[in-house]
DNA sequence: ATCGTATATCGTAGATATACGATTAATAAT
DNA sequence: ATTATTAATCGTATATCTACGATATACGAT
Protein backbone atom coordinates (compact mmCIF):
# COMPACT_ATOMS: atom_id res chain seq x y z
CA UNK A 1 0.00 0.00 0.00
CA UNK A 2 1.36 3.45 -1.32
CA UNK A 3 1.79 6.09 1.46
CA UNK A 4 -0.51 8.56 -0.17
CA UNK A 5 -3.45 5.62 -0.67
CA UNK A 6 -5.27 5.17 2.71
CA UNK A 7 -7.57 2.06 4.39
CA UNK A 8 -11.00 2.01 3.49
CA UNK A 9 -11.75 0.78 6.84
CA UNK A 10 -10.19 1.31 10.40
CA UNK A 11 -8.31 -0.78 12.85
CA UNK A 12 -9.33 -1.71 16.34
CA UNK A 13 -6.76 0.44 17.69
CA UNK A 14 -7.43 3.74 15.43
CA UNK A 15 -11.00 3.68 15.89
CA UNK A 16 -10.74 3.60 19.84
CA UNK A 17 -8.19 6.33 19.21
CA UNK A 18 -11.08 8.49 17.29
CA UNK A 19 -13.78 7.58 20.52
CA UNK A 20 -11.39 8.87 23.14
CA UNK A 21 -10.39 11.85 20.87
CA UNK A 22 -13.99 12.54 21.06
CA UNK A 23 -14.49 11.56 25.04
CA UNK A 24 -14.27 15.05 25.73
CA UNK A 25 -17.61 17.86 25.62
CA UNK A 26 -15.16 20.45 25.11
CA UNK A 27 -13.87 18.59 21.68
CA UNK A 28 -17.06 17.59 20.74
CA UNK A 29 -18.14 21.14 20.65
CA UNK A 30 -15.10 22.20 18.58
CA UNK A 31 -16.58 19.21 15.92
CA UNK A 32 -19.84 20.86 16.29
CA UNK A 33 -18.39 24.48 15.71
CA UNK A 34 -16.46 22.98 13.11
CA UNK A 35 -19.10 21.46 11.14
CA UNK A 36 -21.13 24.82 11.90
CA UNK A 37 -18.91 27.59 10.50
CA UNK A 38 -16.57 24.99 8.17
CA UNK A 39 -13.37 26.47 8.97
CA UNK A 40 -12.24 28.80 11.37
CA UNK A 41 -8.80 30.14 13.49
CA UNK A 42 -7.92 28.88 17.01
CA UNK A 43 -9.12 32.16 18.72
CA UNK A 44 -12.84 31.89 17.51
CA UNK A 45 -12.84 28.66 19.30
CA UNK A 46 -11.59 29.66 22.44
CA UNK A 47 -13.86 32.42 22.25
CA UNK A 48 -17.21 30.02 22.44
CA UNK A 49 -15.22 27.94 25.04
CA UNK A 50 -14.75 28.44 28.90
CA UNK A 51 -11.45 27.05 28.34
CA UNK A 52 -8.06 28.60 28.56
CA UNK A 53 -6.11 29.42 25.51
CA UNK A 54 -3.35 26.88 26.16
CA UNK A 55 -6.05 23.95 27.00
CA UNK A 56 -8.06 24.45 23.85
CA UNK A 57 -5.05 24.45 21.81
CA UNK A 58 -4.01 21.26 23.86
CA UNK A 59 -7.84 20.02 22.42
CA UNK A 60 -7.24 20.72 19.04
CA UNK A 61 -3.74 18.73 19.12
CA UNK A 62 -5.80 16.11 20.86
CA UNK A 63 -8.24 16.39 17.42
CA UNK A 64 -5.51 16.51 15.26
CA UNK A 65 -3.05 13.83 16.70
CA UNK A 66 -6.74 11.45 15.90
CA UNK A 67 -6.46 12.95 12.13
CA UNK A 68 -10.28 14.51 13.30
CA UNK A 69 -8.93 17.84 12.03
CA UNK A 70 -6.61 19.45 10.03
CA UNK A 71 -5.05 22.70 11.00
CA UNK A 72 -2.78 24.81 8.45
CA UNK A 73 -0.61 28.00 9.96
CA UNK A 74 -1.35 31.00 8.14
CA UNK A 75 0.71 33.67 9.13
CA UNK A 76 0.74 34.16 13.20
CA UNK A 77 -2.93 32.56 12.93
CA UNK A 78 -3.81 28.61 12.47
CA UNK A 79 -6.92 27.30 10.59
CA UNK A 80 -8.50 24.26 11.38
CA UNK A 81 -11.25 22.51 9.63
CA UNK A 82 -12.34 19.15 9.91
CA UNK A 83 -10.90 16.42 8.45
CA UNK A 84 -13.43 14.78 6.05
CA UNK A 85 -11.74 11.88 5.24
CA UNK A 86 -11.22 10.75 8.85
CA UNK A 87 -15.44 11.42 9.53
CA UNK A 88 -16.14 8.98 6.53
CA UNK A 89 -14.33 6.33 8.07
CA UNK A 90 -15.31 7.09 11.19
CA UNK A 91 -18.70 7.02 10.89
CA UNK A 92 -18.70 3.91 8.21
CA UNK A 93 -16.94 2.18 10.93
CA UNK A 94 -19.81 3.54 13.76
CA UNK A 95 -22.10 2.46 11.77
CA UNK A 96 -20.95 -1.56 11.51
CA UNK A 97 -21.09 -1.56 15.34
CA UNK B 1 -40.99 13.91 30.34
CA UNK B 2 -41.12 10.41 32.69
CA UNK B 3 -38.55 8.14 33.63
CA UNK B 4 -39.12 5.66 31.65
CA UNK B 5 -38.82 7.51 28.77
CA UNK B 6 -35.83 8.15 27.08
CA UNK B 7 -34.84 10.91 24.55
CA UNK B 8 -34.67 10.95 20.97
CA UNK B 9 -31.00 12.13 20.68
CA UNK B 10 -28.16 12.37 23.31
CA UNK B 11 -26.50 15.62 24.57
CA UNK B 12 -23.32 16.81 24.19
CA UNK B 13 -22.44 15.43 27.21
CA UNK B 14 -23.92 12.09 26.97
CA UNK B 15 -22.30 11.23 23.27
CA UNK B 16 -18.66 12.38 25.10
CA UNK B 17 -19.12 9.82 27.21
CA UNK B 18 -20.05 7.26 25.15
CA UNK B 19 -17.29 7.96 22.97
CA UNK B 20 -14.74 7.88 26.28
CA UNK B 21 -16.41 4.64 26.99
CA UNK B 22 -15.35 3.20 23.41
CA UNK B 23 -12.09 5.20 23.73
CA UNK B 24 -9.94 1.48 24.94
CA UNK B 25 -9.02 -0.40 22.18
CA UNK B 26 -10.08 -3.64 25.07
CA UNK B 27 -13.60 -2.12 25.00
CA UNK B 28 -14.28 -1.83 21.60
CA UNK B 29 -12.77 -5.49 21.46
CA UNK B 30 -15.70 -6.67 23.91
CA UNK B 31 -18.23 -4.69 22.07
CA UNK B 32 -17.28 -6.30 18.80
CA UNK B 33 -17.48 -9.72 21.03
CA UNK B 34 -20.65 -9.11 21.91
CA UNK B 35 -22.38 -8.21 18.13
CA UNK B 36 -20.57 -11.75 17.26
CA UNK B 37 -22.12 -13.54 20.11
CA UNK B 38 -24.99 -11.62 21.24
CA UNK B 39 -24.92 -12.35 24.93
CA UNK B 40 -22.16 -14.07 26.93
CA UNK B 41 -20.50 -14.43 30.56
CA UNK B 42 -17.88 -12.46 31.61
CA UNK B 43 -15.43 -15.05 31.83
CA UNK B 44 -15.80 -15.70 27.99
CA UNK B 45 -14.91 -11.81 27.78
CA UNK B 46 -12.02 -12.64 29.95
CA UNK B 47 -10.61 -15.62 27.54
CA UNK B 48 -10.34 -13.87 24.48
CA UNK B 49 -8.49 -10.51 25.99
CA UNK B 50 -5.00 -10.37 27.34
CA UNK B 51 -6.39 -8.84 30.15
CA UNK B 52 -6.69 -10.39 34.06
CA UNK B 53 -10.24 -10.84 35.51
CA UNK B 54 -10.49 -8.06 37.39
CA UNK B 55 -9.17 -5.31 34.48
CA UNK B 56 -12.03 -7.00 32.09
CA UNK B 57 -14.88 -6.23 34.75
CA UNK B 58 -13.49 -2.65 35.31
CA UNK B 59 -14.02 -2.13 31.79
CA UNK B 60 -17.35 -3.73 31.52
CA UNK B 61 -18.36 -1.46 34.32
CA UNK B 62 -17.46 1.48 32.27
CA UNK B 63 -18.97 -0.16 29.61
CA UNK B 64 -22.41 0.01 31.60
CA UNK B 65 -22.07 2.89 32.83
CA UNK B 66 -22.01 4.37 29.60
CA UNK B 67 -25.34 2.17 29.17
CA UNK B 68 -23.51 0.82 26.22
CA UNK B 69 -24.04 -2.56 27.52
CA UNK B 70 -26.53 -4.58 29.78
CA UNK B 71 -25.48 -7.35 32.69
CA UNK B 72 -27.35 -9.21 34.27
CA UNK B 73 -26.67 -11.46 37.06
CA UNK B 74 -27.59 -15.07 36.69
CA UNK B 75 -26.24 -16.94 39.80
CA UNK B 76 -22.79 -16.70 40.44
CA UNK B 77 -22.83 -15.58 36.90
CA UNK B 78 -22.98 -12.35 34.93
CA UNK B 79 -24.77 -11.94 31.45
CA UNK B 80 -23.98 -9.25 29.45
CA UNK B 81 -25.36 -8.14 26.35
CA UNK B 82 -25.58 -4.78 24.09
CA UNK B 83 -27.92 -1.89 24.92
CA UNK B 84 -29.39 -1.93 21.76
CA UNK B 85 -31.42 1.55 22.35
CA UNK B 86 -28.19 3.49 23.56
CA UNK B 87 -26.04 1.72 20.06
CA UNK B 88 -28.96 3.45 17.93
CA UNK B 89 -28.62 6.95 19.48
CA UNK B 90 -24.81 6.90 19.18
CA UNK B 91 -24.92 5.81 15.95
CA UNK B 92 -27.44 8.42 14.89
CA UNK B 93 -25.66 11.46 16.78
CA UNK B 94 -22.44 10.13 14.87
CA UNK B 95 -23.96 10.35 11.41
CA UNK B 96 -24.99 13.77 12.15
CA UNK B 97 -21.62 14.80 12.77
C1' DA C 1 13.69 47.47 15.27
C1' DT C 2 9.70 47.35 18.22
C1' DC C 3 5.15 46.16 19.34
C1' DG C 4 0.97 43.60 19.05
C1' DT C 5 -1.54 39.47 17.88
C1' DA C 6 -2.21 34.56 17.54
C1' DT C 7 -0.99 30.19 18.88
C1' DA C 8 1.97 26.48 20.46
C1' DT C 9 4.62 24.61 24.09
C1' DC C 10 6.41 24.13 28.93
C1' DG C 11 5.85 23.23 33.64
C1' DT C 12 2.88 21.71 37.01
C1' DA C 13 -0.97 20.34 40.18
C1' DG C 14 -4.69 17.49 40.77
C1' DA C 15 -7.90 14.15 38.93
C1' DT C 16 -8.76 9.85 36.24
C1' DA C 17 -7.55 5.74 33.93
C1' DT C 18 -5.38 1.33 33.61
C1' DA C 19 -3.38 -2.60 35.11
C1' DC C 20 -2.68 -6.20 38.58
C1' DG C 21 -3.20 -9.42 42.65
C1' DA C 22 -5.86 -10.26 46.70
C1' DT C 23 -10.16 -10.42 48.74
C1' DT C 24 -15.11 -10.74 49.07
C1' DA C 25 -19.70 -12.26 47.80
C1' DA C 26 -22.94 -15.21 45.77
C1' DT C 27 -24.25 -19.40 44.26
C1' DA C 28 -23.79 -24.36 42.80
C1' DA C 29 -22.12 -28.81 43.67
C1' DT C 30 -20.59 -32.33 46.73
C1' DA D 1 -21.06 -27.76 55.99
C1' DT D 2 -17.37 -27.54 52.72
C1' DT D 3 -15.53 -26.65 48.39
C1' DA D 4 -15.39 -24.83 43.77
C1' DT D 5 -16.74 -21.40 40.48
C1' DT D 6 -17.76 -16.86 38.85
C1' DA D 7 -17.46 -12.16 39.03
C1' DA D 8 -17.27 -7.76 41.61
C1' DT D 9 -14.68 -4.86 44.52
C1' DC D 10 -10.54 -3.21 47.10
C1' DG D 11 -5.98 -1.56 47.39
C1' DT D 12 -2.29 0.14 44.89
C1' DA D 13 1.30 1.56 41.50
C1' DT D 14 1.98 3.88 37.41
C1' DA D 15 0.54 6.45 33.49
C1' DT D 16 -2.30 9.65 31.24
C1' DC D 17 -5.58 13.56 31.16
C1' DT D 18 -7.08 18.13 32.11
C1' DA D 19 -6.66 22.49 33.53
C1' DC D 20 -4.00 26.70 34.18
C1' DG D 21 -0.43 30.48 33.87
C1' DA D 22 3.87 31.59 31.92
C1' DT D 23 6.76 31.54 28.16
C1' DA D 24 8.26 30.97 23.40
C1' DT D 25 7.52 31.45 18.51
C1' DA D 26 5.97 33.39 14.33
C1' DC D 27 4.40 36.89 11.83
C1' DG D 28 2.20 41.56 10.54
C1' DA D 29 2.01 46.31 11.36
C1' DT D 30 4.11 50.58 12.70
Amino acid sequence: MKKQESKISLSNNELASICKALGHPARIMIIDYLKEVDECICGQIVDILPLAQSTVSQHLKALKKAGLIKGEVDGPRTCYCLNEETLKKFKQCVEKI
